[in-house]
DNA sequence: GAAGGGCTTCAAGTACGGTTGAAGTCAAAT
DNA sequence: ATTTGACTTCAACCGTACTTGAAGCCCTTC
């Protein structure tokens, strides 16, 4: 059992392609593996470090930020640790922007108008989600009053 | 008040630079704004647009999937609802996906290991975030026994 | 021993999401 | 009247993340 796989096995098992993981371990994002005349042979567990990989990536992380991930201990440190911190935080703030936006869209769905832009709840979304930039809402758009008091204006 | 914006007013306003401002009406992404004497100008309302997008970028679509929201509804009938019904159930997915991605990295930070490969809660998250593909978990890896129990495998 | 399938490297090409630069327009200030 | 500064278009370029193609190696199967 454990039988190693090749790099077409990892890949129908991972379902990402054999070109992209000789890529990724081109960037060093990957170990490279023990070869069999020339060939990949991966141990068991690499299909669960290239589950990581795709899982980071798919919430945002570009390939040269995962590689951080990839770094041993740093010489005479931590090392790894406020790395992790650090993605950590950053993950959050992902995923609050995430539900922030999915609270516009549902917003969008639940509410009667025909172009959501023209939707309040649906914008304060948009403006928390511009936090940090200069935002005045003194302008009071469209029908405020209409239909709002769901969700009265964040912050 | 509420002067329309002029193309650096509103980048200076989103912290989107103009140049993508009009890369971004090129592609539909963006309606064309009114224009004075060939300069365009942008209602207030035009950096909550700019919002949303930001957001959904951040949170992983593509400018063409987001272009899809902009669509007004379609000749006789519903037209955006399935869209926006479809676009928030991605966000769940991908909200779903980050916590995870969370929860294998912050185990990683709270477990003692040096490599966080070798920890079997981190690669826990990375077999969840791979469901659909058949990684038959069947070889126990590293200390399953050792110091989980914390977090006895999610799924 | 010749074919086939899967692997190898390396270079070039592609899609996306922009930025940058050249050349020019416009309105206000000097 | 000319300078200044922000705007305009258009084409070319850039980084990221790959894919594709060419040419070849290795092992098995006919």
């Amino acid at each position: 059992m454990s039988e190693p796989l090749t790099i077409g096995g990892l890949a129908a098992r991972t379902g990402v392609a054999a070109s992209a993981l000789r890529y990724w371990e081109g960037l060093g994002l990957l170990p490279a593996p023990e070869r069999v005349s020339g060939q990949r042979r991966y141990p068991a567990s690499a299909a669960r470090l290239v589950g990581v990989i795709v899982a980071l990536r798919r919430v945002g992380f570009t390939l040269r930020e995962i590689e951080a991930f990839r770094t041993p201990s740093a010489p005479g440190g931590d090392g790894w640790r406020p790395l992790y911190q650090a993605k950590l935080a950053e993950l959050d703030e992902r995923i609050a922007q995430a539900q922030a936006a999915r609270t516009a869209i549902a917003h969008g769905l639940a509410c009667p108008h025909e172009d959501i832009r023209d939707c309040a709840a649906f914008t304060a979304g948009a403006d928390a989600l511009l936090a940090g930039h200069t935002l005045e809402q003194a302008h009071e758009q469209a029908h405020e009053q209409a239909h709002t008091r769901a969700r009265a204006r964040p912050r």
